[in-house]
DNA sequence: GTTTACGCATCCCCG
DNA sequence: ATGCGTAAAC
């Protein structure tokens, strides 16, 4: 039996004053500033309770996030919350509607997608098989040959994703974004005329179809929008900073009829304009929404004020936004450290060294972290930790379901679910020995030509090609006939292929063979929780964790991630590495309109992970083809050197009181290091 | 002449 | 991992 009286929340006790108006006032358009650590997941979730509390039945409540991880993570404090009792309502279906912009524009699609020429069983396109259609379109239309250079179709197929997010022109896309390409620009126009022709043949939405379609039938179709805005009274948008153009429109039509939406994000943590993130609607909100309250958390409760101190000043130094000044809760501790260091194995000799003393003192592997602007920034220290077997976890990294065996195990649950998805049949065609470009396209069109698995089967395709292609299809057409067999069921699919000749095709091709039929293996016993292919599909399509494969999940060691992976997230003990000119802020990102203050915001992130320790560390040289010496990134001389502690990690030969300079026998130490790194890297692969 | 396979170099900022 | 040049097979 659930006690209903301790379901009753005292919000006034379990809220700070901020947080508490926000949760008891959110009526209306609401913008609602949340600093970094300042409980922003927390005054979601109580929100939400409130509403609920107050009478507004949970499947009129919306609430949009970044990931589906951080929805399903409020949804199930939502219930634990509002009482057992939700749980259960939860259950029968009776619960907000929570997602990423693209899990819920899938539910409305589904149930919609005819009123715009779909299916409900529509496939969707991930980028490498958007990818692989687009390269299809330059085929067909002939761009390829080889007398001229015309743009690579993962160039062709990112402005074109770009333009549609922003909701800009391709030419200005173009001229934007890729300059050089402006040339090949009514070439570019008919291929991306031809990949949404294809798409639609093929029943298929890529990612940005489903927010351009679903924004579409909302406008298109007042029915709808009147169905859908009446039923969601209340509109909850976290992460509002990294919404791009499409989403904010898509937020003002769903939010149409009783304009309940609060949106809830920290423009000084917008770090994704290179996908069209427009920092603009966080900054513009009260525009957009005439009559919008605005409310700011500014009470941190994860950092100490050393590390709080120095996150405003960097931040202070930005103009495009709303001024605000995190507060500390906690005591005082030690001051960030900056570090710098001859050579990159120098800087992951020192950071090496400091991880061990953490650990040594009792923190725990899973409370530190290596923060980075790019990926390969890691790479000596990776080698570092191997050296002296320090466990750490690479966050990010190939996901489960995008490696390639994976993904062709996928492409049959996908032509059997929907026999005209042209990417999945390319795919499957390209594998077999004796099928290239040329072949696969001749024979998709016979295959579409048939109608159903079964009549695919039957079809003398071999007589059309090759001798050579006719073989790779006879592989081809034996797996089939097992996929036929399988009436559907998602794993007995999957273990067709795992009964076919790919098993070979694995085993000669791949050293780690073993390890892909594992990866076979588990997608199968995955799939076994699902009836229909088309659900387990779209569930996988949408998935962002996607981690669920060797390292489902579990921390180990010592974190390292890029900066952007690590939004949102929080450890004892952070470093920062690779801080010099020549790293970052990254050039090319500085060079764009506005690229400087987000790569300042980047830093900003960077700095707000950390609750007590932070070290900024870089090297004072670079390897190239040669060395080159660097020096401290902008965002540390912008600092008030007495924010900082600093620990010299080599003797320097020179420079100024603050920024050392290193001459030629500390940067042989980083030579010998470059050596060995090209070395392993050759090896990896 | 086309199509495919394969070896080699070079290249990546961020999901 | 991607792209290019080349050699071999059709």
């Amino acid at each position: 039996m659930q006690h209903l009286a301790a379901a009753k929340i005292d919000y006034k006790k379990e809220l700070n004053a901020e947080q508490y108006a926000v949760v008891s006032g959110g009526d209306g358009p609401c913008l609602v500033l949340a600093g970094a650590g300042s409980g922003k997941t927390r005054t979601i979730v109580y929100r939400v309770a409130y509403l609920i509390e107050h009478g507004v039945r949970p499947e009129e409540i919306l609430l949009l996030t970044f990931t589906n991880k951080a929805a399903a993570e409020m949804m199930s404090r939502i219930a634990e919350l509002t009482g057992g009792d939700s749980h259960a309502r939860f259950a029968r279906g009776q619960s907000p509607w929570g997602g990423t912009f693209h899990s819920i524009a899938n539910r409305i699609l589904r149930a919609y997608g005819t009123q715009i020429g779909f299916t409900p069983n529509f496939t969707i396109l991930d980028q490498e098989d958007s990818r692989d259609l687009v390269k299809a379109c330059i085929r067909e239309l002939g761009y390829d040959n080889k007398t001229r250079r015309f743009p690579s179709a993962s160039v062709i197929q990112s402005v074109l994703s770009y333009a549609r997010n922003a909701m800009r022109p391709l030419d200005e896309t173009v001229e934007r974004k890729h300059p050089g390409l402006s040339k090949t620009l009514e070439e570019i126009g008919r291929v991306a005329e031809l990949y949404m022709r294809k798409k639609r043949q093929a029943n298929a939405m890529d990612f940005d179809d489903m927010l351009e379609h679903l924004s579409e039938l909302l406008t298109r179709e007042p029915m709808i929008r009147a169905a859908l805005s009446r039923r969601f009274r209340y509109v909850l948008v976290d992460e509002y900073q990294d919404t791009n153009r499409l989403q904010a429109a898509i937020v003002r039509q769903l939010a149409s009829h009783h304009n309940n939406v609060l949106v809830v994000g920290d423009d000084a943590q917008s770090i994704y304009s290179f996908r069209a993130a427009e920092i603009r609607n966080i900054l513009d909100f009260s525009r957009d929404f005439p009559g919008a309250k605005t409310f700011r958390l500014e009470t941190n409760y994860r950092s100490t004020p050393e590390i709080l101190n120095l996150a405003n000043e960097v931040i202070a130094k930005n103009t495009e936004q709303f001024p605000k000044e995190l507060r500390s809760v906690r005591p005082p501790a030690v001051k960030p450290m900056v570090a710098p260091a001859a050579s990159t194995g120098r800087e992951a000799e020192y950071v090496a060294d400091r991880i061990a003393e953490l650990l040594e003192s009792g923190v725990p592997a899973k409370e530190i972290a290596v923060l980075f602007r790019a990926a390969h920034h890691s790479q000596a220290l990776e080698f570092e930790l191997m050296k002296r077997n320090l466990a750490y976890d690479y966050r990010g990294g190939i996901r489960f379901f995008e490696r390639a065996h994976v993904k062709d195990a996928l492409a049959l649950l996908r032509v059997s679910a929907n026999i005209v998805d042209e990417a999945a049949w390319l795919r499957l065609l390209r594998i077999q020995t004796g099928i290239g470009d040329v072949s696969a396209a001749k024979v998709f069109g016979l295959i579409r030509a048939e109608g159903s698995l079964a009549k695919v089967i039957q079809a003398p395709i071999e007589m059309a090609v090759s001798n050579k292609a006719a073989a790779g299809w006879r592989d081809l057409r034996a797996l089939l006939e097992d996929a036929v067999a399988a009436e559907g069921r998602a794993a007995s699919l999957v273990r067709a292929v795992l009964d076919s000749a790919y098993v070979e095709y694995l085993e000669n091709e791949y050293p780690d063979a073993r390890e892909r039929l594992d990866d076979l293996e588990e997608l199968a016993r995955f799939a076994e929780g699902y009836e229909a292919v088309g659900d387990f599909l779209a569930e996988i399509a949408l998935d962002d964790a996607k981690a669920s494969g060797r390292n489902a999940g579990k921390i180990n060691g010592v974190v390292l991630s890029t900066i952007h992976q690590a939004k949102g997230l929080e450890w004892e003990a952070v470093f920062i590495i690779h801080l010099n000119d020549a790293g970052f802020p990254n050039r090319r990102a500085a060079a764009e309109d506005g690229g400087l203050e987000e790569e300042r915001r980047l830093f900003y992130v960077a700095v707000t992970r950390a609750k007590k320790h932070l070290t900024l560390s870089y090297p004072a040289t670079v390897a190239r083809d040669s060395f080159e010496l660097a020096g401290p990134s902008m965002f540390l001389e912008e600092i008030d050197q007495s924010s900082l502690d600093r620990s010299l990690v080599d003797g320097a030969a020179g420079g100024t009181d603050d920024w050392p300079v290193y001459e030629e026998p500390a940067i042989q130490a980083g030579d010998e290091f470059a050596a060995i790194a090209k070395r392993m890297k050759n090896v990896r692969k």
